[in-house]
DNA sequence: AATGAATGAGATTTCATTCAT
DNA sequence: GATGAATGAAATCTCATTCAT
C-alpha cells in the first residue's frame, strides 16, 4: 500500500517536473537563459514561483533537465537507428525521422537546441554542462562511426568523419526548426526527409 | 581645417563605439544577451561604465549595433559575389569564401549570429528587430533569385529556393563556427571550402 | 470563509501601501521628489529596497499615490461641508475646520501639498498628473460654486470666484503649514481658524 | 587700460551669471532641484557643461544665487516701499505693486519661490541656507515692524504681526504666481492688486 | 506541498564633476 | 575660457531565492 502511494506520488512529481520544463522551454528558447524569470516561467506552468522549487533546485536546475532530456531523447533516438538499421543509409533515414517526429511533438525543445548546440563545440557556458557535453559527444561518436563504416563500405565517399557529424547537425536542427516556425500548411514530413537527405546524399547539382 | 577637425572626431567616435561593440560581441556570443553585464563589457572595453552610454543608449543598442554590422557585412559580401560571378557555382564559391574571410576574421560575430541566426526566422525576439529581420530577408532573397536562375540554367536540380537558403545558412555558418571553435592546426581554408561545398553540390554518396 | 481571508490579504496590502506612502511623505515634502532616494524611504518603512516594488511600480507611482491621497481626503472633506452647510459662511467653516484636522494629523502631506500645488496651476510637472489635476479641478469648482451662490444671496461681495478659490487655498494651507513647522505651545484650532476666517470675512482694516 | 578691461571682464561674467540663472531657474521652478539636470541648464543657456563650472562651484550654487537674486530684489523692494511710504495702507500698496512690476519681469522666480517658501518657515532643507533664511527673515521683520505700526496707529485691527506675514507672503506670491500661469487676455496690473488688496483689507463679506 | 511577500545582491542607468584639449 | 568625453558614485530597478504561513 505505501508503495503505491509513494509511486503514485513520485509519479506525480515526475509529472509536475516536466510541466515545469514545458514551461520553461519555452521561454529559454525564445529569450535565453539570463532573459528569461522565473516568474514567467511559474506563470506558465500555472504554479506559485515558490513552488518551482519544490521539484527544482533552482533555474539552472531547470535549463539543465530540459538540456538533458532533449540529448536524452536524442540518444535513445539515435541508439535505436543504429540498432535497427543496416546500411548507412539506412541508418540516416531512420535516425532522421525519428527526430522529426521527435522535433515535431516538441518544438521548444528544438529551438533550444539549435540555439545551444553552438556551445556544445567547446565549453562556451556560463553553466557547468560537463556531463551534458559528454552525453553530446557519445551521439556524435556513435553516428561518426557509422559514417566511418559506411566509407569503409564504399557506400559513402571519403570524409573527415568529426567534420560530417558537425555538418548534419547543424544542417537537420535548423532546418527542422525552419519547418516549425514557417510551417507551410500540407507540409509532407516523408517529402521534407527525401528533400533533406537527397541534398545530403546526392548534392544539388544537376547530373 | 574645421571640417577635418570635425571630421576627426566622428572618426573617433565611430572607432571608439567599434571598440566597445568589438568587447561586447564576445560576451553576447558566449553568454546570451541577458546573462552578459554592462560591467564585463566596459572592462573588457577599457571604459568606465558610464562612458558607454556615451555611445549607446543603453544594453540592447550594442547588441542591436553588433548584429546589424554582421548583416551589413553579410549583405555587401553577398552582393559582391552576386555581382562579381556568372554561374552559380561561381557565385556560391565566391560568397562561401568571402564569408570564410569575414568570418575568421571576426570570430565572435559569427558565434553570436550562429545563436542568433534562429530568431530571425519569425519575430522570436524579446528585442525589436523589425529592421534588422528585413535587412536579412534581402540577403536571402539575393541568393534565392540566384537559386532559381541555376534552377532555369539547368545548372542545379530543381529545389525549394527558399528552402535551400535555409539549408546553406544554417551549414554554413555553423561549420565556419566549429572551425573557428575546433581549430585544426595547418587547417587551410581553400580545402574548408572545397568540402563543404563538395557536400553540397555532390552530395555525400560515393558514386 | 475564503472570502474573509482574501479580505484580510487585500486589507494588509494596503496597510502596507500606506505604511510605505506614510514613510516617503516625509522626504518627498522635505526634500523634493527628486532628491529623495528609494532607500530612505525603504528603510523609514523598515521594508527592504525591493519590498517597494511589490506596492507601486517605482518611485513616480508612490509619489502620484500620496498626491492622489490628499486629493481624495480634501474632496470628501470639501463635499461633507458642501452637503452639512447653507450659508457660505458655514461651509467655509465647516471645510476650513475639517481641513484643519486632516492636516494636523498628517503634516508631511500639508507640506507636500504646499509645494505642489503651485503646479496644478498648469501642468507644470514632469510627472503625468492629468486625473489628478482634474481632481482638484472639481473640488475647487465645488467651492467655486458656492462663491457664486454667496454672491447671489448677497452673502459676499461681487468678487471672480476662481480667483478667489485660488486665494483661499494658497492662503490656507501655507498657513496650516506654517501653524505645523512652527507651532505655538498652547495654539488652539478653534483660535487658528477664527483668525484666518475673520481676515478673510472681514479684513485687517480697522472700522 | 588694464582697468577698463578688467572691468568689461568682470561685467561679462556677470552678465554670463545671469545668464545660466535665468535658463537654470526655469527647471528649478518646474522639476524642482533634484530633477534638474545640469545638462538642461547649460543647453539652455547655450553653453557647454563645463563652462558652467567657470561661473559656479557646481549645481547648489547656481540654486542658492538664484534664491539669493530673488530675496535680494524683494528685500530692495521692501526697503524702498519702507522709505517711501507713510501710511501702513501706502506702505503695502507699493509694496505690492513693485512686487508684481518684479514678478511679471522674472516669472520662474516667482514658481521658484512658491515653492520654496515653504522650506523657509524653518530649517527644511537638504541644503544649507541659513544665510538665505536669515536675509528672508529680515524682509518678514519690516513688514511685522510696518504691520506693529499700523496697529499702533490703529490704522488696522490688533492681529498677531507674524502671522500676518506669513498670510501675506503665502497669499501674494501664489496668487501671482497664478496670474502668470494662467493669464487672462487684457489683464491689468492695477485691477488685480486692487482686488487683492481689497479682500486683504475690508475682507470679502458684503457690507 | 503550495504560495507569494520579503529580501538584497547585483543589474542597468543617470549625472555632477573633472580634466585634457 | 570653452568644451564635452570620461568617470564612478549613487540612483533606480530586477529577480533568484528564502521562508513564514
Amino acid at each position: 500500500m505505501e508503495e503505491i502511494s509513494l509511486s503514485r506520488k513520485e509519479r506525480e512529481r515526475i509529472f509536475r517536473r516536466k510541466e515545469i520544463m514545458d514551461a520553461a522551454v519555452k521561454f529559454f528558447a525564445e529569450k535565453g537563459f539570463g532573459s528569461t524569470t522565473l516568474e514567467e516561467i511559474a506563470g506558465t506552468a500555472e504554479f506559485g514561483k515558490g513552488t518551482l522549487y519544490n521539484y527544482f533546485q533552482g533555474k539552472e536546475e531547470i535549463y539543465k533537465a530540459i538540456i538533458d532530456d532533449v540529448i536524452e531523447n536524442d540518444e535513445e533516438i539515435i541508439k535505436r537507428a543504429d540498432l535497427d538499421s543496416k546500411s548507412f543509409g539506412e541508418f540516416v533515414e531512420k535516425y532522421t525521422r525519428d527526430l522529426f517526429d521527435y522535433c515535431l511533438k516538441n518544438k521548444y525543445s528544438v529551438l533550444l537546441f539549435v540555439r545551444e548546440i553552438a556551445r556544445f563545440d567547446r565549453n562556451y557556458s556560463n553553466l557547468n554542462h560537463q556531463e551534458l557535453i559528454q552525453k553530446y559527444s557519445k551521439i556524435k561518436e556513435i553516428f561518426a562511426k557509422r559514417i566511418e563504416n559506411g566509407i569503409k563500405s564504399k557506400e559513402i565517399k571519403k570524409f573527415n568523419a568529426q567534420k560530417l557529424v558537425v555538418l548534419y547537425d547543424h544542417m537537420i536542427f535548423p532546418y527542422i526548426h525552419h519547418l516549425i516556425v514557417c510551417p507551410e500548411p500540407g507540409m509532407k514530413t516523408d517529402e521534407e526527409i527525401n528533400f533533406i537527405l537527397s541534398v545530403l546524399f546526392e548534392g544539388i547539382k544537376s547530373k
